[in-house]
DNA sequence: TGTACATCAGTGAACGCGCGTTCACTGATGTAC
DNA sequence: TGTACATCAGTGAACGCGCGTTCACTGATGTAC
């Protein structure tokens, strides 16, 4: 029964699509060739007329989606370093990880991952920095960007260790926490545009904004 | 050959003293049960009279893994917030991930571990966070926590993604970036003791203190 | 204090399972004429 | 446009390996008398 080249590739898609959330709700090594296959409506074997290994699948489901999350951010403003601070800190993100940031998700396991992986999530890195850059505060461009590094630095820490703490309690207090630190520091310095320290209208409150 | 009581107690303290390295340094699942009895100096089959299974193994190598560590930072003086930072941001801290911090090099595994190991991690960060919370910037108590709380969140989130990148270039704008940021909010509010401010003598420079 | 016996810490073989990967097979697709 | 044949996408069984865990065994240790 062999399908034709369009299908084909179109399953590739498929497979590539039902991988990254699986990853990021499971881990790399909780999420099985045959389950990723499953998922995409398939049987395991078909899976190596795509793919050579799993590592490949890996760094390639990594790359498209974040190449995907990109897309996105440009068009629903997110790329906004308030605006994406206040969504990623938010206890929504903590509780999706299918949908939520891959680097939250998979951090600290792929850096022992392989090359191919972790070049996909320095890229991914790479593009991320850059976008929120542009809209950090700061004087200069090298402080924005320095601005960006630490607020995102920030983010992926907090929600990472956010979701690790059994206590719900201290959870929402490290999201709190970081959220309030980056709304201080994107209003004290003028913002380039306006649009993202509207989001940050009391950001010395102790309550955290929602 | 059965061995002393004396003896199995202090074979206990060596399979956990070899367990803790070697998760943070190949992660929980990259270390096998005959891996970490191996480095003990044992063979895999005793493991069974000390643990009930891995995932007690793992909890309990977290728990003291962090116990230990608490005592060094009280001794060293590295509660203070500042010197932290500088000593946690480090390329040294970067390269040895055996030795070092365990959220950054086990965070987002543990997060689908088990409840044992999150609640290991919950009860060493909780422990964490108060030692910083009593030399961070602020005029209150509140503050200072929050200042805690997201300085170390943005420590473990920088040392992750640093380790994560594949261009060196990227890895040390992360760590200096986030020096810079915690050093700069450090001494910008008054700490309540002086030692700790010592240390960030220009914090902003551009260039990163090491 | 000495003796007899039960206990049990550690050994190393073995079990059972899941996973990544391979392979023979099928039949639709693409192509050469 | 039609026909004959090679290709190859996907299937599902099978392979081989590593891992967590179990188990029979050994002999030193602890204990009851």
């Amino acid at each position: 029964m062999r399908n034709s080249q369009a299908v084909k590739e179109e399953n590739r898609r498929r497979i590539l699509q039902a991988a990254a959330p699986l990853f990021r709700e499971r881990g790399v090594q909780g999420v099985s060739v045959a389950d990723v296959m499953q998922e995409a409506g398939m049987t395991h074997g078909g899976f190596y007329r795509h793919f050579a290994d799993k590592d490949q699948l890996v760094a390639e489901a990594l790359a498209s989606s974040a190449e995907q999350r990109a897309h996105q951010r440009h068009e629903t403003g997110l790329g906004q370093l308030a605006a994406y601070a206040e969504a990623y800190l938010s206890p929504e993100h903590r509780e999706r990880r299918a949908e939520g940031c891959m680097f939250a998700a998979l951090g600290s396991e792929i850096v022992r991952g392989s090359d191919g992986a972790r070049h996909a999530m320095t890229e991914a890195m790479r593009k991320l920095v850059d976008a929120l850059s542009e809209t950090a505060a700061g004087r200069s461009a090298q402080e924005r960007r320095r601005a960006a590094l630490a607020s995102w630095s920030a983010m992926v820490g907090a929600l990472t260790l956010s979701r690790l703490s059994d206590d719900p309690e201290l959870a929402d207090e490290i999201l709190d926490a970081t959220l309030q630190s980056i709304l201080t520091r994107q209003v004290r310095k003028a913002p380039p545009t306006g649009s993202a320290a509207a989001h940050a209208s009391s950001p010395a409150s102790p309550n955290s904004p929602r």
